[in-house]
RNA sequence: GUAGGUGUAGCUCAGCUGGUUAGAGCGUCAGAUUGUGAUUCUGAAUGUCGCGGGUUCGAAUCCCGUCACUUACCCCA
């Protein structure tokens, strides 16, 4: 604390070791999701070319402009560690051919922007993402949605929920801006300086300000939606109608907006209370990305699992939930039962049983304390006396009550 | 990049408008208990008061700078 040398870089954390319980426990049961809706993993670098972001999110997103750590390796070629995890996996799609037109794939792992650290935003956080690639089919959207539903309900999360939208095709684009700045152009002079330049630059940006004057206007103002060709409306209400027959609970949020240039169709965030002002643990949406000429259609969401981990603990969950199970503690009273004990130690560890001793010859009480500190819930003791008789003392710390044994007995016990 | 809050022991924090040797609780270690834990009692160790400069007889305290943490804006998971 009071030197700055050890401390990681900025907005990036060291996960401690009871809080790794958690995450373990977030990681395996989203692999036993993915498992039953037959998603495999992929595993792929941190360190992408610069370009396969700049093509795949849009080189004037904000996440491509001022967030992404890049670097020059030693032949001068331009990398950057990945912000994201869609580039890469699709990046890995595009590789392989008709095998992998319908990949149906997931990953986990560190991403990383240079942003502002604040409440659930690190430099280096971590996702938990999957794309089910294929031609856009409602269906699949639906089945993604409900996979992710799924998900929620099987980390034990309370209290999240979906907001659902469209942004329509890439055809649709023109027809949509032109549509909401003539909607907004009569009350232009009412909005604050910033929106005002936001209107020239990108309108759609208007449609999710926290600014209570925008809100109240775009409030006022038709929903995209209604700018939007029959066939993405009618995209849209397939998506819609068959979430309703699978009775997943979505709310339709025509001002949520995307920042990612590859979006098209549907687009959705789950959200939950109490994570402050960055309130979405998870983004997702159907996309169409280029690359060397071919385009990769799919469907995906990407989880921030700190955000995860912060809903969860506002609903009261801890870490200390998911503790690994309590350890055999064995106690020795002497240098040579320090040494027998040394091989009792590591008969029971080959056994599968997790245990420990104190490797010095302190004293009983210290060791006592010791177990108790650790959680034990038996104690094997065991001394002179005890190596004499070839037995061992096994106590019960819940009660106090003790019994001394014979190995195969001792065996059973454990 | 912009704005607010905070940096004192391993952790959580107290330290009033500057005044001698900088405190508490928790934790750690040890003793009471020479072979028995969570309770109790006793004791011990650990601080360049974030860092650098300034004002002052004197600075943890006031001023300036800087770094870090934190919250929010922007944007996003």
């Amino acid at each position: 604390m009071a030197s700055t040398s050890h401390q990681p870089v900025q907005g990036m954390s060291d996960i401690a070791p009871p809080d790794v319980a958690l995450w373990q426990m977030i990681e395996q049961r989203a692999r036993e999701v993915f498992a039953r809706y037959r998603f495999s993993e992929v595993r792929t670098p941190v360190l992408e070319k610069l370009e396969l972001f700049t093509h795949s999110l849009g080189d004037t997103t904000d996440v491509v402009t001022k967030e992404m750590y890049t670097l020059e390796d030693r032949g001068g070629r331009k990398l950057a560690l990945r912000p994201e995890g869609t580039a890469g996996a699709i990046r890995y799609v595009a590789s392989g051919g008709e095998e992998t037109a319908n990949a149906r794939i997931f990953y986990m792992g560190p991403m990383f922007r240079c942003e502002r650290p604040q409440a659930g935003r690190k430099r280096q956080f971590h996702q938990i993402g999957l794309e089910a690639v294929g031609a856009p089919n409602p269906l699949a959207d639906a089945e993604v949605i409900a996979l992710q539903v799924h998900l929620l309900a099987a980390w034990g999360l309370k209290g999240a929920k979906i907001r659902l939208n469209t942004i329509g095709l890439p055809e649709d684009r023109a027809a949509v801006l032109a549509g909401l700045r003539k909607a907004i152009l009569p009350r232009l002079h009412e909005l604050p300086e910033e929106a005002q330049q936001r209107f020239e630059t990108n309108v759609l940006r208007l449609l999710d300000s926290k600014d209570p004057v925008v809100k109240k206007i775009i409030a006022e103002v038709p929903s995209v939606i209604e700018f939007m060709s029959a066939s993405s409306r009618a995209y849209l209400d397939t998506v819609i109608a068959t979430l309703k027959k699978l009775e997943i609970d979505v709310e339709i949020d025509a001002t949520l907006v995307r920042g990612l240039d590859y979006y098209v169709h549907t687009v959705w965030e789950v959200v939950h209370g109490g994570l402050g002002a960055q309130n979405a643990l998870s983004g997702g949406g159907r996309y169409r990305i280029q690359l060397d000429g071919k385009a990769v259609d799919g469907v995906g969401f990407a989880m921030g699992v700190e955000r995860v981990i912060a809903a969860l603990e506002a609903t009261g969950v801890t870490a200390s939930q998911f503790a690994p199970p309590p350890p055999v503690f064995i106690v020795s009273l002497g240098e040579v039962a320090l040494n027998e004990n040394l091989l009792l130690l590591q008969m029971l560890r080959q056994r599968g049983i997790a245990c420990e001793m104190e490797l010095s010859a302190r004293k009983v009480q210290a060791q006592m304390r010791r177990a108790d500190k650790v959680g034990a819930q038996v104690v094997v003791i065991r001394g002179d006396t005890e190596l004499e008789k070839g037995t061992f003392v096994v106590k019960n710390m819940a009660d106090g009550s003790q019994r001394e044994v014979e190995l195969p007995e001792l065996i059973k016990l454990l």
